[in-house]
DNA sequence: GCCCTAATTGATATATTGTATCTGTCACTT
DNA sequence: AAGTGACAGATACAATATATCAATTAGGGC
């Protein structure tokens, strides 16, 4: 997942930290870490795990759950609805607005491939979704298919 | 969401179950008769509810999960994985191939709207996808957005 | 019609994901 | 140093989903 630099992130992400006036806590750091660090999608229960992994700490996944949502808030992470899980956001230490990030998510075995739309597509999705009275689709978006892998392993087809 | 006539598309189920050497019980028919006459998108213990209701019969949500999976594998409906519910597919009852379907999906009040994209906008969608390593991608994409009703209810974004 | 088999359903337990709420603690401001 | 508001702990519970094994039912051959 991550093609990002730890140390480039996490200092961006206090910075928006302090300039948002919150405070970019140990907790906060800790959560933060593993997904970067993380290289596949990871729930949020996986998520604790991974911070008690070193089992100094205490990581409850109900901290959790409230910090993936002040994260998401703050537009470090996304939240992959089709797999129930959570990615770092590429472009948190970017300076400029927010790319529409568009993700693959294998159906079969929860595979996910961060990908780059051309514009021409994203904006074909925006205008049939204006047209059925939604103002603005979701600068992620998520697009379940079959990765290679999965197709290759069973013949069956990509579930509804 | 059906804009389908309650007889053909049960007679036309009841057909393909005949073909495909399966049953087409009488909780099979509760379940299909419950997601026709929805209009909106149902979640799976929604659709156990709704069998219930008459209160004649005892419907539990195993077998409501086991039927939707079933009607997965036929094609009867479309389990929408952003909202964690289901929806009777707009093509049982008919002879041609499946379409490809789009559902739009609030991310504030999960309503649901099925648009139909150009064709181009989805072959660009395929194109990208294979680029990734991903052979197919999901003949039901799911695009979250906000409705005109939460836009203005809320000023708001769309979250993650 | 009866029996055999396989499909279907019943029943129960449990896993996974997520929200609500209330209390306690910590850090910044003054 | 005390007050205030943000943050975290703790607990309960809701919603969604899967696993498993036993009981039942329907269809097909005899």
């Amino acid at each position: 997942m991550s093609m990002v630099d730890y140390e480039t992130v996490m200092s961006a992400a206090e910075q928006k930290c302090i300039q948002g006036g919150i405070r970019f806590t140990k907790r906060r750091k800790q959560v933060l870490s593993v997904l970067i660090e993380a290289d596949v999608a990871l729930s949020a229960y996986e998520i604790a795990e991974r911070c008690n992994a070193g089992s100094d700490s205490n990581m409850p996944a109900m901290s959790v759950y409230r910090i993936l949502d002040l994260f998401q808030e703050q537009n470090f992470i996304h939240k992959l609805e089709i797999a129930n899980k959570y990615v770092c956001c590429a472009h948190i230490s970017c300076s400029h607005e927010h790319d529409k990030s568009q993700f693959l998510i294998c159906g079969s075995c929860r595979h996910v491939e961060e990908i780059n739309l051309c514009e021409d597509a994203v904006k074909a999705l925006q205008t049939a979704a204006s047209a059925a009275g939604f103002s603005a689709i979701s600068a992620q978006l998520e697009i379940k298919g079959r990765c290679a892998q999965c197709e290759q392993s069973e013949g069956k087809a990509v579930t509804s």
